[in-house]
DNA sequence: TATTTTATTATTGTTGACAATAAATTCTAA
DNA sequence: TTAGAATTTATTGTCAACAATAATAAAATA
């Protein structure tokens, strides 16, 4: 089960699917960050007119992946340590929040899927097979699980289209950071047993804690950079 | 001060003001819930044309106001009680964390102010000169003031923009549900009691109850009357 | 020369026509 | 008469031209 089965990908229409290239494209960094976007040229490269594309930028607005100012135009939006801050405190809040009632929500047998799931993590660490790419994924798709069972589809929306893909863009501008794969693994394993036992609120400490804990890390990072651009 | 001074209301292009125009027509229940909508139509009906309808179309699905379908077409969404229990869980998470964020983030003058806007309100209640609008109206004053206070942009844009409209939107449906002022302003002073001691924790907490306790009552009068519907 | 004003250009906002798809209707056969 | 196929109609998706606005360059004045 890969990353991406919660996403439909319907793409039936020119403008999803075109939207969805642009988003792709902008979260690599395909299209840089604060890049300037002239409607009429985007249009010409993705081979399409200027009507699908407009409805995508609106829709990509509406991600918080571009700014768009009426009659001025738009320009791809600029990771700074503010909005970092704030998606990664948002992502504490709702996910939080999620596992919460995901904890009440889930059957048994998700619950024994999370452990395996998180079994078969641990495998692939000990044959240190998982290099860093697919180690992240993995962090991916165990973070995915847990909301994905809180049965409240806007939280999951929310989470899946908006949070987690600029969590994404986040995760290229700082690939450099070294992911620590057994600190993450235990932090879910205490998650999941918080499931097992079926309290709600330990659970939710555990995975805002498990995130805020994360934040810090990568705000470090930031800082040192900051630090070395200013002198 | 009044409710909506959070919004900018640009409505510079015509797609915008259309927007804005359509959101409170929904709403306000003007145009119903579950109402079929031709482009083609409401197009005349606003005096523009499709291309600007549609992008605010793209906006409102957005906003979670309109339901669209690629090539089938879009509908007003309908407010069932599992997408107000969506709606009120999520306010939960959201303005709970906002809280706690603005518990640290205000200055004293905030606080103050805070105070004196709910003795305003209580003055109001023993002049009963508050009908039941503007009771209601008081109660958003609060709680605008308080997420505003969070230093979150994505935070407050998403309380503002999404859940509130949405918000006002059920209100409308459960206007028969008389509003109990004086438990509100208890807690209300609670509240703000908590973040007068920067107690962060404390202050989500409160907040996340009496949202919770809001949704109970409402959550009750919606059963009751589906089971009037069904016998 | 610097600065404001005016003209030019580039870019976005809007429109109506056309193409592609889905919904509704009619027709045909059992 | 009814179920299914074929046809028509209605509606959405797409395009390219036009209008309005903002950004830029040129000209004129102090």
């Amino acid at each position: 089960m890969g990353v991406n089965s919660l996403q439909p990908n319907k793409q039936d229409t020119l403008s999803e699917h075109v939207f969805e290239q642009i988003k792709e494209d902008i979260i690599t960094g395909a299209i840089p960050q604060g890049c300037k976007i002239v409607e009429t040229d985007l249009a010409k490269s993705y081979h399409i007119s200027r009507g699908p594309l407009r409805e995508a930028l609106h829709k990509l607005e509406s991600i918080h992946l571009v700014d768009r100012r009426p009659h001025s135009g738009s320009r791809v939006v600029t990771l700074d340590i503010v909005m970092m801050r704030d998606v990664y405190q948002m992502r504490e809040a709702m996910e939080g929040f999620a596992t919460r009632l995901a904890c009440v929500a889930m059957s048994q047998a998700d619950i024994d899927n999370l452990y395996r799931l998180l079994e078969k993590h641990e495998s692939s660490i000990e044959r240190s097979e998982g290099q860093r790419y697919f180690q992240k994924e993995g962090d991916l798709d165990f973070h995915y699980y847990v909301f994905s069972k809180c049965q409240n589809q806007w939280l999951i929306d929310y989470l899946n289209n908006k949070l987690y893909q600029v969590l994404r863009m986040c995760r290229h501008r700082t690939s450099q950071i070294p992911f620590r794969v057994e600190p993450a693994l235990h932090d879910h394993y205490a998650i999941v047993d918080a499931i097992n036992n079926r309290d709600p609120e330990l659970a939710e400490i555990l995975m805002r804690r498990h995130i805020s804990g994360a934040w810090k890390v990568v705000e470090k990072l930031l800082n040192q950079e900051e630090n070395k651009e200013s002198k």
